[in-house]
DNA sequence: CGACCGATTGACT
DNA sequence: GTCAATCGGTCGG
């Protein structure tokens, strides 16, 4: 399948966002290849959004989300944990789409060992339904800051168009912006956060 | 420098 | 429902 062209991260969070939802994220790891459908974003907007890691302007740490849009952005997070963005927008933009949650599809059981899964004692929806579980499942660090989403070794690629309905609502965990509705998800799907 | 707190999770009452 | 884990970013002095 076609990886998805830079055209289409050269466009505002939001719509980026919505548009990731049914799209395919795949991880290669060695001879390993981790995939899943993205079922959950939230869009964060840059300098003009009080929630956004880029709202107080350009540091190092959030370097990436002012560079060019098609790249991911990943941050550490409770002394624990990592999420990853989709970077968004040309260069200078800021902007950003956190991914969620996903559905896995390849490579569940790499997945389940990433996540100390010791056995199928957990639920399996648990697998991946958070920001943090998502990166831990597929491997995603400090080291994958900055990937090139256009390369081989993260990359997003089309997916079947969504049958299911697109959900709407506020964002999840954050004390500034609240009222933004900048959440998008696929109602109804077993692997969205609780 | 110290204090506070976070785009979270999992364990526990 | 509550709360600890654990550390880097941010802000005030």
């Amino acid at each position: 399948m076609k990886k998805l062209p830079r055209s289409f991260y050269f466009r505002s969070a939001p719509l980026v966002a919505k548009d990731l939802l049914g799209k395919i994220l795949v991880r290669r790891i060695g001879q390993t290849t981790l995939s899943g459908k993205i079922v959950e974003v939230e869009a964060y907007l840059g300098k003009k959004d009080p929630a956004s890691h880029a709202y107080r302007g350009k540091t190092r740490r959030n370097e990436v989300m002012f560079g060019e849009g098609g790249h991911l952005y990943v941050y550490f997070t409770y002394g624990m944990h990592f999420c990853a963005n989709v970077v968004t927008g040309k260069k200078d933009v800021s902007e950003a789409v956190l991914i969620r949650a996903i559905e896995p599809l390849d490579g569940i059981e790499l997945m389940k060992r990433n996540r100390g899964f010791l056995k199928d004692v957990r639920l399996l929806y648990t697998l991946t339904n958070g920001p943090a579980k998502f990166c831990e499942a597929f491997g995603i660090k400090r080291e994958e800051n900055g990937t090139d989403l256009r390369g081989d070794k993260i990359f997003l690629i089309e997916g079947e168009s969504p049958k299911s309905i697109i959900g709407t609502s506020t964002r999840i965990g954050i004390t500034r912006g609240k009222e933004k509705k900048w959440r998008f998800f696929l109602k109804g799907n077993e692997w969205v956060s609780k």
